[in-house]
DNA sequence: CTGTTAGCGCGTTCAA
DNA sequence: TTGAACGCGCTAACAG
């Protein structure tokens, strides 16, 4: 109703002093008299006064520094999908005085995450986006970053106790329950379901796959609680498995013709088959990694999970911005959608611009 | 590497001119002569200058109007989800004296249509966003905003000839084509293929359904030639079937197990089939309207593909300002993904924020 | 045709 | 303790 648009020299006007004054106790900065102090503050909550943005931005100079704590990514790789959205994020945002820099860790590295957290604590910034990894730092991290009122956003997995401005990413447990339904669809009697795992056991990104073999298991006890589940180690050496091993499980277990590979690796797996001779009825796996693609195209993965990985960095860095700069409030979740990719409809995919 | 900001002050001191001349030719407002003209355009390209978006919107008097000519909507409906989007362009754009107007139509009403086109030629905008309708006053529209040097962008669907300054929307042809690669998927030795079509034989939405048509048909003829395709009228009156000449179709035609609705009208072959004691092997359809939606849940719909309209309005009247405002070149055709959503995956699906 | 100038709303001096 | 004045970068009106 009252939509008039108050600024300092209204105020000024309306309380009787000057905007110099109604500056001084907008922002704490005293030399000021108590009683005009609370003729000023009378009217500021009567009015309910919202600065412009703009003439801050403006008269202020401001820069603000967004810090982005994520793990250093090769060419075809998940976190190189993060780095884009960010990136995309940062070219918008130059026109508003908005620097953007990075403090890169090696995934699932608990030194490398240690001393990022550390070099994080000792540079100053206005918001810190994290991609987290090891639980106990973050929470120290997190921790810390609030005693400075320093606003804070997780993408990719969350971790609870924290307390982030936003998290932003998929919900972990819904996606486990999709693939088995996708990996299910194909599912012929007698057959069984093989979960092909990683072998870094103190991963952070454990958790993760947890969670989403917990969402899986959901859906077999509900509607296929009789399918055995077997289970195999992909046993990583520089991107390339353990022939023997594969093998030798397909030819202990002939009936595993369902698989599903709860991190980005899938391509391990369907490589193994284009050059082998054992055959899946389907495979499903996450994320589009370029190998990924390949393999769906080409036919040995089915399906495969997409989780938007630069659309959340752009999105958190967003985010992060209309916090500090607009103002606005954000909300506290943004679940990613889970994008269901095949061979018909992976071409025309874009997940963001 | 050269991260110096420039200024307009910048420019015009190394342009040798005077900073409102830079403005002048920033924003094409004439008066400058062809030589200082290019002198200031060779400066600006060379830096590749970003406008302080502060100062812009401080200094913004000029209103800019956007006038929007699309479809009346209801609550669930295709158009409806179109002005969503731009509702939400219209709000981050404020700030900048942006008002966005609507002249709303009766879809496929041609006298509706021809007024609205009147009534937009005889409004003053800075900019159009048009869902075009029947061709030929969309060329006499289109012609006249050229006149006019007002740029417009087509959303939606394309008219050939009218040269928009961008169109956003899906490939026709390919989401047809898609849509047959996903329908045939369920197929089985000796069913038919059933396409239920409009009955309005000179709705301009035809086009766009015969480009869909166009790609299921390449699909088919690639790769299931000899597959039966059954064709039926589906002769709505006021949302609701005429359940007789369905069940005389689906009586006569026992096999015809796979379907596909070119338009949004899914929903209507859904609840009959829910209603009835006829069933099918797999129904396709477009759009995510509330109805489709259910009968997806519901398992009547199969695959329902989506073509992000909130997306499609919100980036339209977003490319019009950087046009107009901000003088950005925007490309001239942004094809939107085809998202394809089954039961699995629908309820985690979000086109756009 | 071109340069000059006065704000936009706020932060930050510098005097009083 | 306060007020007045200047400038941030850009737009637009006004002189020349």
């Amino acid at each position: 109703m009252e939509n008039k648009i108050y600024t300092i020299k209204d105020i000024a006007q309306m309380a009787g002093v000057s905007a110099g004054t109604v500056d001084r106790v907008l922002h704490d900065r005293g030399d000021v008299s108590k009683s005009t102090k609370e003729k000023v503050q009378k009217v500021l909550k009567e009015i309910n006064y919202q600065p412009n943005m703009f003439a801050i931005g403006l008269a202020a100079k401001k820069k603000y520094t967004i810090i982005c704590l994520i793990p250093f990514c090769n060419e075809d790789d998940y976190w190189h999908s993060v780095s884009c959205g960010i990136e995309r994020a940062a070219s918008e945002l130059r026109p508003f005085n908005v620097i953007i820099n990075f403090i890169k860790y090696t995934h699932a590295d608990h030194t490398s995450y240690e001393k990022a957290c550390l070099e994080l604590k000792e540079t100053s910034a206005d918001a810190v986006l994290i991609a987290p990894n090891f639980r106990e730092e973050t929470l120290t991290i997190a921790e810390h970053l609030k005693r400075q009122h320093i606003p804070f956003i997780f993408i990719d997995f969350n971790v609870e106790g924290a307390n982030p401005l936003k998290y932003i990413g998929q919900n972990s447990y819904m996606s486990g329950y999709i693939a088995a339904k996708i990996l299910m669809r194909d599912y012929k009697d007698g057959q069984e379901v093989v979960f092909f795992l990683a072998n870094n056991k103190n991963n952070p990104a454990e958790i993760q796959m947890q969670r989403r073999m917990d969402g899986f298991m959901k859906y077999i006890s509900d509607f296929f609680s009789d399918v055995p589940i077997r289970e195999i180690i992909l046993n990583k050496t520089e991107d390339c498995v353990d022939k023997e091993s594969l093998d030798t499980f397909f030819e202990n277990h002939p009936k595993a013709k369902l698989g599903i590979v709860f991190n980005s690796r899938v391509y391990l797996v369907g490589n193994h088959l284009l050059n082998s001779k054992w055959k899946m009825d389907a495979l499903v796996g996450y994320d589009l990694l370029q190998r990924n693609v390949d393999l769906l195209k080409s036919g040995q993965v089915k399906y495969l999970i997409g989780q938007r990985p630069a659309l959340q960095g752009y999105r958190g860095v967003k985010a992060l911005c209309e916090h500090v700069i607009f103002k606005r409030t954000v909300n506290a979740v943004k679940y990613m959608p889970i994008d269901v990719l095949m061979k018909e409809n992976i071409d025309f995919y874009f997940e963001f611009e």
